[in-house]
RNA sequence: GCCCCCAUCGUCUAGAGGCCCAGGACAUUGGAUUCUCAGUCCAAAGACAGGGGUUCAAAUCCCCUUGGGGGUACCA
């Protein structure tokens, strides 16, 4: 089927052989290209049929959505379409503000951003967003890098390691806001707004009332030059607003969502300058993102609506619009809402089924390392995933997950292999819930994947910051430590786990006993006391402590005394550890070695 | 109020008009294994929000309704 008598929108696809030129230049743009900085990349693309002959053409094609305009060349035969594509570098940002605390969601955020950059071995930018703040940059920002670097995601350029580009600080870089204001009040397309906030506020309830959308009533426009000289020479208070052009409509091309657009009519015009001269955050990352040549701004949802504005602002100061990828938030666990991190919903997300779980992890481990749960330290914040022992990896797969998704099986991906699959295509639409047991099934997995040796080192700091062995860690302690993880095996899922498991560190005399368990176990049965009397005869008399031996002892000796093992086996075990429930009998056994094994048997004795 | 976005099992998702009386994973339930717990194996249950079109054929395209969410700041 040709355009011609295409009847409705047909997808054609062009095969993507590897880079070469295409039929119409002969390999002449592309070797310009080349000796240009830019890459060239030949790629698939795929068009409505109708529309192929449109100069607004646009494609699904991953790497570029505007290629028409910037490609080299192109050809269009036998339904094929065919054209050199020169592509910048991608370059992606993240521009946190420096609150204190890495939100779970955000970092979502910025992995995609991350994703997107390695995956097009472009760089990955991080910018301060920094505009309102006052406190201290310095310590508002360490937890932010440290989550970054805690899940190993590096970054390009920005701070501590700066770049090309720097300052990476927007508070740093006013001189630079100034100029783009100069320059659109120079042109008018910004103007000084001297109405003050009340007059204002005043309009947009009047405009409410009458159910209409609120414009500005653009009263300082009508100035006159006199009047307004005046004004500024008196230092009257005033914002500087964008001055939108209501006839127009404006409208971007989202890698997520599509097309997208706005009649202008409907915007107000948007204060880019506050009326201390420091710019709002729609106008400084125009600004930014124009000058750090970021080639794709991935954000979430939350910021569509922003966008109109801001590509308003990109066509106004005259730089070229980045692609723009608007991802669905990461929602609260079972629930389409954005997920927050104020105290009021944290109280909601607590009750929530789905959720709870963390917070009980928390609650039950963070006391243990001198922690303590609550606005500082919960779920929502990158933070408390490392507090309590979760792996990178299972957070990253976790995150991947979230709104992404590789095929219809694959599960568990390492980084790696979701860097190189990655694409916006595979972005979801809807909000994704959070989903802790997805997490807890992922981190199950990675740290299976995790040698002893490893475990051990992930499960030691959390030992001593409970005070469970001493510090300096003894090389005793390490071997010991090392033989109950090993009889832990697959129970260690989070290395906080360690910590349940505290019936290994506490002296004899200090073990407490499971009532429920004691009762059932040690003082119901009535023969329990006997068995265990004897049995405890047996271990004394034991050459060998081994696991391998314990089991054989103890098996010989219910031959002898015909009798089940289950008899038996249960009491020992709270006996010896104080639970109903843990690692093999043997291994619990030889861990704790013969002379705690009888101590802790006599105490269980004389308890009944 | 106004603007924008979204809609498949409880949850995360697969799905680009026929491969789909909808596939996978997590969670749930049952069974097997074991001294308990964890794990492992097997099995079960479980979804296209509703209504109209378009089409020989719709989870998929279009429209409407409903529902959910986001934005609407001298916040980011």
């Amino acid at each position: 089927m040709s355009p011609a008598n295409a009847t409705g929108p047909t997808m054609v696809t062009i095969p993507a052989p590897a880079i070469r030129p295409c039929s119409m230049c002969s390999g002449q743009a592309l070797a310009a290209m080349r000796s240009s900085s830019r890459r060239l990349k030949w790629t698939t693309i795929r068009a409505s049929a109708d529309r192929l002959s449109s100069p607004t053409l646009t494609t699904t094609v991953d790497l570029i959505s505007s290629w028409p305009t910037r490609r080299a060349c192109s050809s269009f035969a036998n339904d094929r379409y065919s054209a050199c594509v020169p592509i910048m570098t991608v370059r992606t940002r993240f521009a946190p503000s420096p609150t204190g605390y890495m939100h779970i969601g955000g970092m979502r955020t910025a992995l995609f951003n991350w994703l997107w950059a390695r995956h097009n071995e472009g760089q990955f930018i991080l910018r301060i967003d920094d505009t309102d703040q006052e406190r201290n940059i310095d310590a508002a920002l360490a937890p932010i890098l440290h989550a970054f670097r805690w899940l190993g995601l590096g970054w390009d350029e920005g701070p501590e390691v700066g770049g090309p580009h720097a300052p990476y600080f927007q508070s740093k870089r006013g001189h630079l806001y100034r100029q783009a204001v100069e320059t659109l009040l120079f042109r008018g397309q910004a103007y000084r707004d001297f109405d003050p906030p009340e007059l204002t506020q005043a309009d947009r309830e009047a405009a409410e009332k009458e159910k209409r959308p609120f414009l500005n009533v653009r009263r300082s426009l009508d100035l006159s030059d006199v009047e307004r000289e005046q004004y500024l020479a008196e230092g009257r208070p005033h914002v500087i607003r964008f001055l939108v052009d209501r006839n127009a409509r404006i409208s971007i091309e989202d890698h997520i969502r599509g097309h997208v657009e706005w009649d202008c009519g409907l915007i107000a015009d948007p204060v880019i300058c506050r009326g201390d001269g420091s710019p709002l955050y729609n106008f400084a990352t125009v600004v930014d993102d124009a000058q750090l040549e970021i080639t794709h701004v991935i954000r979430a949802e939350e910021h569509l609506t922003n966008t109109s504005v801001q590509a308003m602002l990109f066509d106004a100061l005259g730089y070229a619009r980045p692609e723009f990828a608007h991802i669905p938030f990461v929602a609260a666990p079972g629930s389409k809402e954005k997920l927050s991190k104020r105290a009021k919903k944290l109280e909601k997300y607590r009750k929530n089924p789905q959720f709870q779980k963390l917070f009980e992890i928390a609650d039950d481990v963070l006391p243990k390392i001198g922690l303590q749960p609550g606005e500082s330290m919960n779920p929502v914040m990158v933070s408390y995933y490392e507090a309590v022992g979760f792996l990178p990896e299972a957070i990253l797969n976790g995150l991947s997950r979230l709104g992404w998704s590789y095929d219809d099986k694959t599960e568990n991906m390492s980084l790696d292999f979701v860097t190189e699959h990655f694409t916006l295509e595979r972005v979801v639409r809807g909000p994704a819930g959070l989903d802790p047991d997805k997490l807890l099934s992922y981190q199950e997995h990675w740290m299976a994947q995790r040698s002893t040796e490893e475990r051990v080192d992930g499960c030691l700091p959390f030992l001593v910051k409970a005070k469970y062995i001493g510090n300096p860690i003894e090389a005793s302690d390490v071997r010991y430590v090392t033989h109950l993880i090993q009889a832990l095996g697959e129970r260690l899922k989070l290395f906080s786990d360690i910590l349940q498991y505290d019936e290994y560190f506490v002296s004899d005399a200090d073990l407490t006993f499971d009532e429920k368990a004691f009762d059932k176990r040690l003082r119901k049965p009535e023969e329990a006391g006997t068995l265990l009397r004897d049995f405890r005869e047996e271990l004394a008399s034991a050459e060998s402590f081994d696991a391998e031996s314990l089991e054989a002892l103890l098996h010989h000796w219910v031959d002898q005394q015909e009798i089940k093992i289950a008899q038996v086996i249960h009491a020992l075990r709270v006996a010896t550890t104080g639970k109903p429930a843990g690692p093999g009998m043997f291994d619990c056994l030889a861990l704790l070695g013969k002379d705690r094994c009888l101590a802790r048997i006599d105490r269980a004795l004389e308890l009944i």
